[in-house]
DNA sequence: ATATACTCTAGTTATTAGATAGACTATATC
DNA sequence: GATATAGTCTATCTAATAACTAGAGTATAT
């Protein structure tokens, strides 16, 4: 399951890609915006601030932007930073490995042979969709008289 | 995540389906060879009994064995009968969905468009595993002198 | 009969997700 | 340099759930 927080955390990100530029966007337009608690988004944003997928600007005037390149922000970084590791289980993790205890040889365990390839196909995935590859197919499918609109 | 009943639903059918024929395996022999705690595994072979994917004799020489043919149980029913919908996000499930209350217009929605394509590799895998072609993976990584052993 | 072994109901405990409250700090602008 | 603006940080709270446990009940083989 994805975490509400790891959703948010996409929804606001994406939504602060497809306004792009240099004008920061305010925590509670963002909220109002993507129908976020606005408290709660507030410790979203400043996790991905600390983590360099944001920046934010203090005062009048401010609110948060992008902190780097949406084609070099990846679902993968977004979902591990909130919901942690993608594999289902610790022991058929890459990015953070982890014995079960319970398991007599780890090098045949059917559980984690299958959850291995559970694993390496949603980090193909995630790891392969950046902010603007995903922004991109949203638009091809937004219907002409809503982006006119 | 896997959670533990699932993890252990795995174990304990492979284990069953390992041993195969129509000798009963007691839950206490299988709680002490795959290493779960015996009342929890209890309650899991009783689900999976009630969903045919194992039978069960009751008295002296029972215990439970394969409900079916370890060919026609894949890891996708086991996994939602535990842990719900393989999607990560209710709105991305093929076999259970439920619309989100937040997000405007689910058609164009990122996160979905997104979690649908993890939703689909997962079933691709989970759904095409048997017990049988797993057995058969774990077999050809079991070195032969265990197997003489 | 009786021992065996599954079946069922009803807990317990610890953790976490999701959300909220409120004080604090930095900055733009007049 | 006062003041409004807007992000930052700490501390909770609540409800739900995962993981596990206890114990009485029921069917069956010998």
């Amino acid at each position: 399951m994805l975490s509400k927080k790891a959703k948010y955390a996409v929804k606001a990100l994406l939504a602060l890609a497809e306004r792009g530029g240099e004008e920061p966007m305010r925590i509670a337009d963002l909220a109002r915006q993507e129908q976020i608690p606005q408290k709660f988004l507030e410790a979203i944003l400043l996790s991905l601030r600390n983590h360099g997928m944001l920046q934010s600007r203090k005062g009048k005037g401010g609110g948060y932007l992008l902190g780097r390149d949406p084609k070099a922000i990846y679902l993968g970084q977004i979902v591990r930073l909130f919901d942690g590791p993608l594999a289902p289980v610790p022991c058929a993790s890459q990015t953070a490995y982890v014995r079960c205890q319970d398991c007599q040889d780890e090098a045949t365990c059917g559980v984690r042979l299958a959850m291995k390839d559970v694993r390496d196909a949603t980090a193909r995935i995630l790891d392969g969709t950046s902010l603007s590859s995903l922004r991109r197919r949203v638009e091809r499918l937004t219907p002409a008289r809503a982006r006119r609109g």
